[in-house]
DNA sequence: TCATCTAGCACCTTTGAAATGT
DNA sequence: AACATTTCAAAGGTGCTAGATG
C-alpha cells in the first residue's frame, strides 16, 4: 500500500490516466432544490423515518452532466453516518444523548432507471424521489435502514458499467454534498422544520391551509397535546387567524435575510451559525459543528488504506456561503482551510459558532464497521429484478483501489472515484482519530456478487 | 417520569387508466 | 386511426396525536 496523500492539498489530485479510459472526471453533479436544502440546513435538517419507510423531503435530487453519452451508468445512493452519536432534542437544540447504535445493515438504493445511457442521466435532473428511509431493521422492502436520533448523509454514487452486475469491475465516482446532511427522526423535534417542511411539500398542504383540518382544531381546542409534543410545537390553530400564513412569509423573508448576509465562512461554520436561528441550530452539542465536521470529512472520504494510492478532490478552491442570490454557484465553496486548521474539539470554535452549545461529550471510538453486510435495495420498478434485499458479506474484503476525482469539477460537491474491484486491504489510519474513517464504510461493497 | 416510537387518522397530491375531443 | 386532452378514482404521502414501550 502506498502512502496516504497530502490530504490537505486535495484539489492538487488529478485523474490516473491509467485508470480512466475517459475522463471521468469531467463528471459535474450538482445538487437540485439548493435553495430549500439549504433552509433546512440552516436550522438543522431533520428527515422522518417510519417503521413503513419515508420518503425524503426535501428529495434527493441532483443533476448530472460530463458523462459519456452512449456509455451506460448506474446511479445509486447510499447513506453514511456522520458521526459516532446518538443524539436528543433538548430545549431547542440537538445535543449528544450518547454513543451511536450498532450500525445497520448497509443498503444502497439504485436509481429505477439504472442502467441508462449517460445521456439518459444528463438530459434532466436524477430524481431519487422514491427512495425511502426507516427505522425497520427488518425491512423487507428494500428501504434504507436508518436508526433514529443519528446523523447521516446521502453518497450519490454513479457507476460507468451495463448492469448491476458489473458494476464490481467498473469506475464509479461517488458525490456527497454538506447541505444534505440530515438527523434521521421518528417525529419531528424543531418546530421550526415541521413549518418548513408543512409550507413547501405540496403533500403536506392539508396542515397549512387553514382550517381544513377540523379534526386537529377539535382536538387542539379540547384535548391537550402529546406530553412530549406540547413544548415543542404550537399547532397551527392556536395562532390567531391567519397567522400560520403570516408566519410562512415571515420565514420566507427570514430566510432571504439571512443568505444575503452569508455568513462569515472562516468562522467554520458558515451554515449553523445564525443568530436568528442559533438556539435550534442543529447540532448543538454535536462534536464538531456541521460544516468543520464536513470539512473533515471530505478529508474521510479518502477510502482509506485499502487503496493502493487515491487521491481527493475538493470540488473548488475556496469555499464561501451560497446566498440566496448566487445559490447555485458551488465553485464558491471549498473547506482547504478547514482541513489543515480546524482542529477536531475545539472549545473555542464551538463557542464561537454556538453560544449555547452544552460541554462537549467526551470522545467516542469511531462507527462501528458495517457487519460486511451489503444490500441493494432496488426500486420496484427498477429495471434490475426486484428480490429481497441481497446481502454479501464483504467486511475486510471491501477493497477499493483508487481514487480518482475531478481535477476542476464545478460543483462543489465532494467527489472520488475509484474501480469497485481491488484487493483486501487493511483499514486505513486517520489523521483525525475521533472522526469516522471512511475505510470503515461500505464504500461500495460489490465484492460478492 | 420521561423520551421515543407506533399506528391510525384526515387531508392532500400524484398517478395512470379510461373517456372524450381533435 | 392516431394522438392529445380531460376526468376521475385509487394509491400513496403528509404531519398530528394518543397511547404504547422501555
Amino acid at each position: 500500500m502506498q502512502a496516504l496523500p497530502d490530504l490537505k492539498a486535495p484539489c492538487e489530485a488529478l485523474p490516473s490516466p491509467s485508470l480512466e479510459p475517459y475522463p471521468q472526471s469531467s463528471i459535474v453533479v450538482t445538487l437540485e432544490d439548493m435553495d430549500l436544502w439549504m433552509k433546512f440546513h440552516q436550522i438543522g435538517t431533520e428527515m422522518i423515518i417510519t417503521k413503513s419507510g419515508r420518503r425524503m423531503f426535501p428529495q434527493c435530487k441532483i443533476k448530472v452532466s460530463g458523462l459519456i453519452p452512449y456509455a451506460k451508468y448506474l446511479m445509486l445512493v447510499d447513506f453514511v453516518p456522520m458521526d459516532n452519536f446518538r443524539y436528543k432534542w433538548n430545549k431547542d437544540q440537538w445535543e449528544v444523548a450518547g454513543k451511536a447504535e450498532p450500525q445497520l445493515p448497509c443498503r444502497t438504493y439504485v436509481h429505477p432507471d439504472s442502467p441508462a445511457p449517460g445521456s439518459h442521466w444528463m438530459k434532466e435532473p436524477v430524481s431519487f424521489q422514491k427512495l425511502k428511509l426507516t427505522n425497520n431493521t427488518l425491512d423487507q422492502h428494500g428501504h434504507i435502514i436508518l436508526h433514529s436520533m443519528h446523523r447521516y448523509k446521502p453518497r450519490f454514487h454513479i457507476v460507468q458499467a451495463d448492469d448491476l452486475f458489473s458494476v464490481r469491475w467498473s469506475i464509479f465516482q461517488v458525490f456527497s454534498f454538506p447541505e444534505t446532511v440530515f438527523t434521521s427522526v421518528t417525529a419531528y423535534q424543531n418546530e421550526q422544520i415541521t413549518k418548513l417542511k408543512i409550507d413547501n411539500n405540496p403533500f403536506a398542504k392539508g396542515f397549512r391551509e387553514h382550517g381544513k383540518n377540523t379534526r386537529r382544531e377539535g382536538r387542539a381546542k379540547g384535548q391537550k397535546p402529546s406530553p412530549a409534543k406540547g413544548q415543542k410545537r404550537k399547532l397551527p390553530e392556536e395562532k390567531e387567524p391567519g397567522a400560520e400564513e403570516r408566519d410562512f412569509e415571515k420565514d420566507e423573508t427570514v430566510d432571504v435575510k439571512e443568505e444575503s448576509h452569508p455568513v462569515v465562512v472562516s468562522s467554520g461554520y458558515p451554515f449553523w451559525v445564525s443568530e436568528q436561528h442559533s438556539s435550534h441550530g442543529f447540532p448543538a452539542a454535536s462534536p464538531l459543528p456541521a460544516d468543520q465536521r464536513e470539512g473533515l470529512a471530505r478529508e474521510q472520504q479518502v477510502p482509506a488504506p485499502s487503496y493502493q494510492t487515491y487521491r481527493f478532490h475538493e470540488a473548488a478552491d475556496s469555499q464561501q456561503l451560497p446566498t440566496r442570490d448566487a445559490p447555485s454557484d458551488f465553485r464558491a465553496r471549498c473547506h482547504p482551510l478547514d482541513l489543515a486548521t480546524a482542529p477536531e474539539h475545539d472549545p473555542k470554535q464551538l463557542s464561537e459558532g454556538f453560544a449555547n452549545l452544552p460541554a462537549l461529550p467526551p470522545a467516542l471510538p469511531p462507527p462501528q464497521d458495517y457487519t460486511g453486510v451489503v444490500n441493494m435495495a432496488l426500486d420496484s420498478a427498477g429495471k434490475a429484478a426486484a428480490r429481497p434485499p441481497v446481502y454479501s458479506a464483504y467486511g475486510g474484503e471491501q477493497g477499493l483501489g483508487q481514487w480518482v476525482v475531478p481535477a476542476h469539477s464545478p460543483y462543489r460537491a465532494v467527489s472520488y472515484s475509484f474501480p469497485a474491484e481491488y484487493g483486501t486491504q487493511p483499514a486505513p489510519g486517520h489523521a483525525h482519530g475521533a472522526v469516522p474513517e471512511w475505510g470503515q464504510y461500505p464504500l461500495f461493497p460489490y465484492a460478492c456478487w
